[in-house]
DNA sequence: GTCTATAGAAGGATAGAC
DNA sequence: GTCTATCCTTCTATAGAC
C-alpha cells in the first residue's frame, strides 16, 4: 500500500519510528523528514505530538487483533487458538528483531500521569487476557486437573507476557517456546 | 542517610528521577537543580548522561539483591524463599506506586544498540532467573509432579515477570498475589 | 491544506575563573 | 573540585504566504 495521502504517510512513518526508536527519541523533525511532508502539515492533522502517539496506539491495537484473526483463521479448536497466541507472538518478534510489546515500550516512556496512554495500555493487555479467559472456558478439560479454569487462564496470560518480555531481553524466541510447551502440559 | 558528598547527591537524585519520571524525561538541568549542585560538578563525576545512567543501573542491581537478602533473612526453606520473591516484589511495588521494573523501563527508553544498557538488563533478569532455578533445585519435590524442575523454574520466573508487568499496568498487586497462589499449587 | 521561515524553550556539554 | 557563564544543537509548535 503506497501512501498517497499525507495522513497515511504520517501514520506509516510514526508507527515505524515510534516502535523502532522509541517515542521520546523520535522527533517531529525526523517524522516529517522521512514522511516527506512539512511540519505544519503534521500539525494540521494532529494538534500535538502526544495526539499522534494516541493515534499510533489506537492503530497498533486494531492491527494486533486483526492480524491475530488472520493468523488463527484456519484453526477450529480453542486449544489450537491458545497455543497460537504464543506462535503469533514468536512470528511477530522475529519480524521486528525482538523489540517487544509496543504498548509496554510506550508506557515505560511517558509520564505516569499520561492517562490517555495508561488507559490504552490497560485496555490492550486486559483485552488479550479476556481472550485467553474466553478460550480456556471453551476447553473441554477433565475435572481433576491441578489448576482451575481461572488459574489456568491467569497462568497462560502471565506466561505470555513474561516470556515475551524475556524474549525481548534475550533477543530469542526460546522463552516463548518454553512457555508454550509448559502450557501444553498444564491444560 | 543525608548526602554530604556531591556524588551521593547526584546518585540519590538521579535514582529518584530516572525511576519516577523516566530517563529521557529527566534532563541534566533538573538533576543538578534538585541535587543543588552545578553542571560542571556533575560532568566531573560522569563524562555523559549515559554514563550516569549506567551507574544508576549498577546501583539498582546491587540494591535489589541486597534488599532481597534482607527481606528473606529469617527464611530457611527454599519454598519460603520462592514465595518470598512474589511478596518482595509486592512490597516494592506498593512502595513505588506500581512503577514497575526499573530495568524494563530503561530498556524500553534507550536505543536498541545501547549495548551497555542492554547487557545490564540481560544480566539482571537472568540472575533473578538463576536464583529461581537454584531454589527450585533445593525443593524436595515428589517425582510424580506435573512439571519437571526446569519447567517449574521457567514457569515461576515467567509468571514473576508477567505478573509484575500486569501489576504495573493495572496499578494493583493482585496479579502478583494470583501468581503466587498458583505457584504454591504447581510446586 | 500545504508550504517557508521562525519563534521560544530546553536539551547536553564545556571554557575558564577560583 | 566546584563554581558562573555560555555554546551549539535540537526540540515542539506557530505565523503568515500561497
Amino acid at each position: 500500500m503506497k501512501p498517497v495521502v499525507v495522513l497515511d504517510k504520517i501514520m506509516e512513518t510514526a508507527e515505524r519510528l515510534f516502535y523502532e526508536q522509541g517515542y521520546n527519541l523520535t522527533g517531529i523533525n525526523q517524522i516529517i523528514e522521512e514522511a516527506n511532508i512539512s511540519k505544519p502539515s503534521l500539525y494540521n492533522h494532529f494538534k500535538s505530538k502526544n495526539d499522534l502517539l494516541l493515534a499510533y496506539l489506537d492503530q497498533a491495537y486494531s492491527k494486533w487483533f486483526e492480524d491475530l484473526a488472520i493468523f488463527t483463521a484456519g484453526m477450529t479448536t480453542p486449544f489450537d487458538r491458545l497455543i497460537a497466541l504464543f506462535d503469533y507472538r514468536i512470528s511477530r518478534q522475529i519480524k521486528t528483531d525482538f523489540k517487544g510489546c509496543a504498548f509496554v515500550k510506550i508506557s515505560g516512556e511517558v509520564s505516569n500521569d499520561n492517562i490517555d496512554v495508561f488507559e490504552r495500555t490497560k485496555k490492550y493487555k486486559n483485552d488479550i487476557k479476556a481472550h485467553v479467559i474466553d478460550l480456556v472456558k471453551q476447553l473441554d478439560r477433565p475435572k481433576d486437573r491441578l489448576l482451575s479454569n481461572d488459574e489456568l487462564a491467569e497462568t497462560i496470560f502471565s506466561m505470555l507476557e513474561g516470556s515475551l518480555l524475556m524474549a525481548k531481553i534475550n533477543k530469542s524466541y526460546q522463552p516463548l517456546e518454553d512457555a508454550k510447551n509448559i502450557v501444553r502440559k498444564l491444560v
